[in-house]
RNA sequence: GCGCCCGUAGCUCAGGGGAUAGAGCACCGGAUUCCUAAUCCGGGUGCCGCAGGUUCAAAUCCUGCCGGGCGCACCA
């Protein structure tokens, strides 16, 4: 029996009992862990139930634990007010999770279900036109940790992106480029492709201030390069190459992973067709001048414009189109939007025309928001340059790690020291990020967000790595799998079996709620149960062999599952730190 | 002005009808001849923004107000 087959058998079995006394068959009982204070696995609240059946909950609990078929695995069912708790049998507990998490190893807590759905997930999406900061950062990170919880639960998950490679913005830096910095290149500069080009376009904004007539150019520009005039689209084709270098460069250390990637350039042009249709059937109008628009008052939302005056895109024209690709393209159950709350209002109305322009995979369409990032001094502004800038940030803790390794007390034999420093580095931002739900604001907090103590990255990294030190000085070479998983009976022992038990739970649940920070929390909660096991108790030189064996099994299934929601979150374990 | 989101400990955040509202940081004290001290143990905090309402039960749901954020572009 593994965890989940557990659990269900536990609400049956309640079930059955309420079915044998009332010829009704109630199911409505789910499973939930107790309070701290009560001593019991599981317990299931009666309220539900009450109002059903039309009777008091500590009614019907005493009811249900006086007819309970006594089990042989559990070494307690008692009813407290309205709840009915069940205390596994220790042994029973000891041997389902840890033999659990051995046996499934790196797949532990993942389930594969009978009708996975296909899921494309967008996320990163960011324009050609300056390099990735902290903002993008969350967007990255949560996005991947999307990616991950809902593939851990068995769907077919496609991480797709769409590059944002044409339009007003670039032009501006193409502008900037031509007039202030011709002749020179990424390299000539000593700086990253998209470093390079993002300097262009603060400069054009710096410039525009003083100069209105740069504005009026890069409109022009951008009519040239709809039209397709080939020198405009060299140049435009130049600053994207330098910006995808210096983009890939900054997904790889972020571990961002995308099996569709879209450009914005070459689906623009199906956005205006669906914009021409959609006129055709009356469901826009066009204006005097020539633009194109639709009256969504009547749904609580205004008028859009789709198609300008001059006949260019809009960043919803281009929207439509991917969209309509992808669904042209795969069979897709759903797709989840990983886009900033801000723009809440835009998905609104992209939702609502997908609606009207009677495409029946509207409603499959979910724009998943969370919360802004704002810096000590307020909102970043890309424009103004008042940014903090990923690389950067990923520099700075990548350095700070190194500081602590040096510093540290005990003499690590570092097989890597600057990949272990990276990872540290970044595992510290994801974690600092996706510890906060994502429909919350973050309020970045560069002392904190550098701290390796307390809940963070390297904390659990620090248990992992532990376990791991731990497992190979025990010079253990056969299998754990037998392990007497009577030999554990110590409180710390139980605490950390029963926090290893809800593994599988919290992750279907983080899956289902699209909440990362689930896991974060969670893991905080099994690395310092770890925490403090280790250091009451031996485990090399317990007392027993077979409690030594025991004892490592119980780590090494503790590793398996820090193991596992780590690499979920996108950070990486660590042998050695 | 209109729409959406958020107000929980000094700070950052969990909890989102149901068991005594919890963590981390910060602050103070303690633990290391021993498997990684990036660790562990102890010490105390709350009109859960305010006011009504619904309910056997409200931090949680509803209404209003106050405070903060984001949007309401022929920007993306």
């Amino acid at each position: 029996m593994n965890i989940v087959e557990l659990e269900n058998c536990l609400i049956e079995l309640v079930g059955d009992v309420i079915l044998n006394r009332y010829d009704c068959s109630c199911r409505e009982f789910t499973l939930t862990t107790p309070p701290p204070n009560i001593d019991a696995d599981y317990a299931i609240a009666c309220f539900n139930a009450a109002k059903i059946l039309k009777k008091s909950p500590q009614m019907i609990a005493q009811e249900i634990i006086s007819h309970f078929k006594p089990v042989e695995w559990l070494a307690d069912v008692s009813a407290q007010g309205p709840y009915v708790n069940f205390r596994l049998e220790p042994a029973f507990l000891c041997q389902t999770v840890i033999h659990q998490a051995l046996a499934s190893a790196d797949e532990f807590g993942k389930t594969s279900l009978t009708n996975p759905r296909t899921v494309l997930i967008e996320y990163s999406s960011p324009n050609t036109n300056k390099p990735l900061h902290l903002g993008h950062i969350r967007n990255n990170v949560l996005g991947m940790a999307i990616v991950n919880l809902l593939t851990s639960q068995g769907h077919h998950v496609i991480p797709a992106s769409i590059m944002n490679d044409r339009g007003i913005h670039i032009c501006k830096a193409m502008v900037a480029y031509t007039h202030f910095f011709l002749g020179k290149t990424p390299k000539t500069e000593n700086m990253k492709g998209d470093h390079f080009v993002g300097q262009c376009y603060v400069a054009f904004e710096l410039a525009a201030k003083s100069n209105s007539e740069l504005l009026e150019e890069s409109r022009q520009l951008l009519r040239e390069w709809e039209a397709g005039n080939t020198e405009v689209h060299q140049l435009w084709e130049q600053l994207n190459s330098w910006v995808y270098e210096g983009f890939n460069e900054t997904y790889t250390r972020l571990g961002s992973l995308f099996d569709l990637v879209q450009y914005e350039s070459e689906t623009y042009k199906l956005g205006r067709k669906i914009v021409e249709n959609g006129l055709s059937s009356n469901v826009f109008y066009k204006q005097d001048d020539g633009s194109i628009w639709v009256d969504l008052t009547d749904t609580g939302l205004d008028h859009k414009a789709l198609l300008r005056a001059d006949g260019t895109s809009l960043y919803v024209t281009q929207d439509l189109g991917v969209a309509v690709e992808r669904f042209r393209k795969y069979h897709l159950d759903q797709v989840i939007y990983v886009v900033a709350s801000e723009q809440n209002y835009h998905f609104n109305v992209l939702f609502e025309l997908f609606r009207r322009l009677g495409y029946d995979w509207w409603n499959r369409c979910y724009h998943l928001n969370y919360g802004m990032v704002y810096l000590p001094e307020g909102k970043m502004k890309s424009r103004e340059g008042k940014v903090v800038d990923a690389d950067t940030l990923m520099d700075q803790m990548k350095l700070l790690a190194l500081e602590v390794m040096e510093d540290s007390r005990i003499a690590v034999d570092y097989n890597d020291k600057d990949s272990i420093a990276e990872a540290i580095g970044t595992g510290a931002i994801k974690y600092y990020i996706l510890k906060v739900n994502p429909s919350k604001d973050i309020h970045f907090d560069p002392k904190e967000s550098l701290s390796f103590e307390g809940a963070t990255g390297a904390y659990i990294q620090y248990t992992y790595a532990r376990i791991q030190s731990v497992y190979r000085k025990s010079h253990w070479s056969e299998s754990l799998l037998n392990f007497d998983a009577s030999a554990l009976s110590t409180l710390e022992e139980l605490n950390l079996v029963r926090t290893l038990l809800r593994y599988p739970g919290v992750l279907k649940s983080a899956a289902e709620e699209l909440n990362p920070a689930k896991v974060c929390m969670y893991l905080w909660e099994l690395a310092k149960a770890f925490n403090g096991f280790y250091h009451k108790h031996r485990i090399i030189d317990a007392e027993s062999d077979s409690l030594r064996k025991a004892r490592l099994a119980l780590a090494v299934a503790t590793g398996y599952g820090i193991r596992s929601g780590l690499t979920v979150l996108g950070i990486k374990p660590l042998d050695r730190m």
